[in-house]
DNA sequence: TATGGATTTCAGAAATTACTGAAATCCATG
DNA sequence: CATGGATTTCAGTAATTTCTGAAATCCATA
């Protein structure tokens, strides 16, 4: 049924899973639906994947709740059928929507959270400033994001193409920028060359 | 010992763990050292996060391998301490080297050993297809990501600064370059629109 | 090279997460 | 509104991951 190749592409998303915050059924019913051109039903996965009704029931449920996967109804045919989007832009930018929100953004709400009840309890000193510098680093990386988001694909394939001639692009833009980012007591410093190696 | 806020960050980051692909304790090991302003020695984690001695070796061990954290070593003491790295930039670069290491690279290997082995199969068709496309977009990504990974910190947090003020520039790169990108059958589509939101 | 603190290893225990089969629920159709 | 296929739920089991204590190893110093 499955030729070798969709097999072992099938295998790598099962065994990635975990690393990609997943587990292996997920992985590979993802990789399974990504390969196949026509939607699939629930039994169908079952049989090509080997596994029970009840855990594909709840695998799909979870590629749902990521949005990873859609839904989609074939006439004369009660069944749900499972499809991935055709267009893999759209399928990196749910990915990257997805895991900014599991990740990232309930720490950004948990650190400025610490930092409003902290003046309360008189708290200061180093903690405070690594929390404040992290939640602003944070900051400027989702506010950047936002702006990416923003951009039709076509723009952000453009963006992405042109790599190193960013370089001289920044050159133009010198002046508008107000460069400024740092924390309140401790600025964020911008080292030289780097910040070495491992030690 | 430790205060409420560093307690509330570090049970934070132990919670967090999972859905970042390391566990609790080394979670909360990383977030213990970031709030540190010295650098601490095992004996030290295990008294202020109340975990085995043989947890924390372990717990370093992987930090160490993720490249999180660095070993210092104390005049007249032969114990190993341990810091995170006081820029924060430097963590955010290590972290995405590390993240795509681990999450992307063994991906696109897998991929590419796919496409060489697939035509001997004389295998075709959508999946084919699909595996084509899947690794053209990561290339075009990790190559994106290096690009500026080379970038020195200012520079780059300009260039994150920049935000909407993007869209201009791109127009002033136009006609340098040349837009193409698409697998060798099925060549991805740039919808007009975008593909559309959920099921 | 013997000593002893520091660190690592590792086998088993504990905790967590994933998976299954059976039963319950859902819902379009007769 | 009864039927029956499709789907979901859920309690128990299996598998995996995390954590621990004890023993082994490491290594600077006496």
């Amino acid at each position: 049924m499955l030729s070798n190749t969709e097999q072992e592409f099938i295998i790598h998303f099962g065994e990635m899973g975990s690393k990609w915050g997943i587990n292996r059924t997920v992985g590979q019913i993802y990789a399974l639906l990504f390969l196949s051109e026509a939607p699939l039903n629930a039994e169908q996965i079952v049989e090509r994947l080997s596994i029970s009704r009840s855990n594909v029931s709840m695998s799909l449920k979870e590629l749902q709740a990521w949005e990873l996967v859609r839904l989609k109804h074939v006439q004369g045919d009660r069944r749900d059928y499972f499809t991935t989007p055709e267009d893999l832009w759209t399928i990196v930018r749910t990915l990257v929507e997805q895991r900014k929100k599991r990740e990232i953004d309930p720490t950004l709400t948990k650190l400025r959270e610490l930092q409003m009840q902290a003046p309360a309890d008189g708290e200061s000193g180093y903690a405070m400033d690594r929390i404040g510098e992290l939640g602003e680093l944070i900051e400027l990386l989702t506010g950047w994001y936002d702006d990416m988001n923003r951009l039709e694909t076509e723009r952000l394939v453009q963006l992405l193409t042109l790599g190193s001639k960013l370089q001289g692009l920044i050159g133009k833009a010198e002046g508008v920028i107000p460069f400024s980012f740092g924390g309140k007591r401790r600025a964020t410093q911008t080292p030289k060359k780097s910040d070495g190696g491992a030690a």
